[in-house]
DNA sequence: CTTGACCCTGTAGTTACCTACAAGGTGTAG
DNA sequence: CTACACCTTGTAGGTAACTACAGGGTCAAG
């Protein structure tokens, strides 16, 4: 839990300093505590919390669908049968982004099995591309 | 295979037709047949791979990345090896979300566990949530 | 043979998410 | 006390991915 102005905070997650300030206007990132200079002062809580948010956008969430996954730990106004429902209906969302993945990754791979790793010529591999065509790549 | 002007093809597939001749001009989608009158025309497989674009990008993948994808299977230029290569390095990134996405779901099913279905008063759910909080929804 | 739903090109506007200044104050090493 | 790297607010610019016209041509039903 050690406290860290904003620079540090920066080099800790890989955001950017003026990302970070642009969460905290927007209500991503809760504003910290400022030293008497006006400097934010961050605690180790904060770079959980980015880092966080890099994984869920790179895996298809948007910052306000992140915002919402948040709300399931941070709003104080809410009851346990609320914060349930609402991380049930994430779950769902999740284990489908699972599921179309995998069958995203069922198709490359079917694709690289038919494609041995020595060189051939494209007329082989063409053969193989149509028929992957065909087949669909049907995430 | 049967033929279909745009606005079907937007229908069938949810896809605005701006949005297709967006993919066009940008090389997302393949520019298609047209009649003596201008008008496009489509196959199902145009539907496909716009289904396919839309399910790729719910899941993280910007334009460009599904792009690569594609390349794999419409590239003509390429060797057996060459494709080989590229499929792997897909299929890692696949992976990855996939591992990603399973972390994020083990800590949202730990919050849920936590937190039974019946009606509770805030301060017992705020306790889990602080402890969530330190735990730290670790993907 | 007109009406209305469709299609064309081209350009401009929108939203989400940053990213880059400008103009100035803060903190600390030498 | 002077550099110099850091911080502040505010505003403006940038990119990806659409989205919405304008101004006009096409086609099938009645």
């Amino acid at each position: 839990m050690k406290a860290m102005t904003i620079g540090k905070l920066s080099k800790a997650t890989g955001v950017g300093t003026e990302t970070i300030r642009y969460y905290e206007r927007n209500g991503f990132l809760p504003a910290p505590e400022r030293l008497p200079s006006g400097y934010r002062v961050y605690s180790s809580d904060a770079a959980k919390r980015l880092k966080f948010i890099k994984e869920a956008q790179a895996l298809g969430f948007t910052l306000s669908e992140i915002s919402e996954l948040f709300a399931l730990t941070d709003d104080p106004g809410a009851d346990c049968a609320d914060v349930n429902a609402r991380a049930a209906a994430k779950l769902t969302e999740i284990d489908e982004k699972i599921e179309r993945l995998t069958r995203m990754r069922e198709s490359l791979d079917r694709l690289s099995r038919y494609c041995p790793a020595d060189e051939h010529p494209i007329t082989e591999c063409s053969i193989i591309n149509h028929l992957y065509g065909k087949a669909g790549f049907d995430a």
